[in-house]
DNA sequence: TCCCTTTAGTGAACAACGTTCACGAGAACG
DNA sequence: CGTTCTCGTGAACGTTGTTCACTAAAGGGA
């Protein structure tokens, strides 16, 4: 299937930086964060632990590569939409983008990547913003909050996406503490919060922040449409 | 200074669970989760690594005890306000709470405690909002946005507190990489951005899903205050 | 009081981890 | 052709979470 990742045998094994790092992401998806050690990767670019060292200077400095590669093929938002379309776009596309490897949140919220792909992003974010008539403070604090609530929201949708041998077993395990407690309300609430429609949860958290937005730019919301 | 952390000579170092977490958690802002270590919280306690075994199952194990302890403080919100006032209150102190300790946030992240304390923080989540006329489906939704925003947030604040020594060096490396790119509106974003007053863009956000909230609830909003 | 069962911590070990470094093979270059 | 530089090797270092046979001490009947 993929050419990169095979160890093989007797290949010269040249490595660079962004072919590991699409090694890596595999072995990601294959394996897990907490199972992607140095050395399995090197084993998989047929090349010993240490070789590694030439090209990151530390695991760290490899997870963030990873996280920037992440945000590589984010698509731009429609063009000619308003600025709330255009916003909510980019946050489910950096949802998708988190969702699209195992563990992906974890790896992103680990690190702080200042590359081009992350940082265009926030640009763009930024920039759909501004351009609807929202102050640069406004603007960057939107930024914030949407992202870190994506990224809070993905964080633990991959935790509950995780195999259940890993001693949570959540879904039964809440419901049970929950019923044997005096928590009437969680209670009534816990149909929801059980359920696994997590794309329903995000959407109600982002119309929130869109909604909220809305009632405090008076100038941005009543903007004409795409006067790009 | 503090009776239970001090490794002592000779004494007998009975464990528990409760005393174990307390100096876990001590051990924990002094150190950092990094090199919060099984050996080193075995030291502290005057006792030998495996000896943490007969009361944690594992490391894990640990820190859901110590994110549960986290959330044991917590003040109720106020009684006899509105429930965007008391919502407000409660995120505030999530916030709080997480902030008491370094690295909170991240503890709190990794794990899902089903102890009293998160379960009782969850419920009175939930029963402010339903007391105010929102649906359970609505409720449960809106505590985990409110949950997973504060996280996401408070992850991002306390690691750009960390100590600067951490290779990170975000506040410069940032500003010259938007500067050294064709990101005119993240430039124009940057001051904000690179701001340190954590409280205030923790506020914007928790005011966008509040306001949201008050557009979304038709019955919600309209209320009496304070029906308990 | 004696015995016996249970509890809790010891000490040593295990496999695995991230990381470092002296070294050698081979490419690149003049 | 000779030299320099690049890059992976192999072995090691210190540290991690976790396990387990053992021992010392506490608890409870008879």
């Amino acid at each position: 299937m993929s050419s990169t990742s095979s160890p093989g045998r007797g290949r010269p094994a040249r490595l660079d930086r962004s072919g590991t790092v699409d090694t890596a992401l595999q072995l990601l998806d294959a394996l897990g964060l907490d199972d992607l050690t140095m050395r399995r990767l090197a084993d998989s670019l047929g090349v010993r632990a240490g070789a590694l060292y030439r090209h990151f200077a530390t695991k760290h400095d490899l997870l963030t590569a990873m996280a920037e590669r992440m945000l590589a093929d984010i698509p731009a938002p429609r063009e000619n939409g308003d600025w709330d379309e255009r916003l909510a776009d980019l946050a489910r596309a950096l949802r998708t983008a988190l969702l699209t490897h195992r563990d992906g949140a974890r790896v992103f919220a680990g690190t702080h990547s200042t590359g081009a792909h992350t940082l265009h992003f926030s640009d763009t974010v930024t920039g759909v913003l501004r351009e609807a008539g929202f102050t640069d403070e406004d603007a960057a604090r939107t930024l914030m909050a949407v992202a870190n609530f994506t990224v809070g929201h993905t964080l633990e949708e991959q935790a509950a996406l995780r195999p259940a041998d890993e001693a949570d077993a959540d879904p039964e395990r809440l419901r049970q503490a929950v019923e044997s407690g005096p928590f009437p309300h969680l209670v009534a609430a816990l149909p929801t919060l059980t359920g696994t429609d997590f794309t329903a949860h995000f959407e109600f958290g982002l119309r929130l922040l869109i909604q909220g937005l809305r009632a405090l730019g008076g100038s941005g919301a009543r903007r004409g449409p795409g006067a790009n």
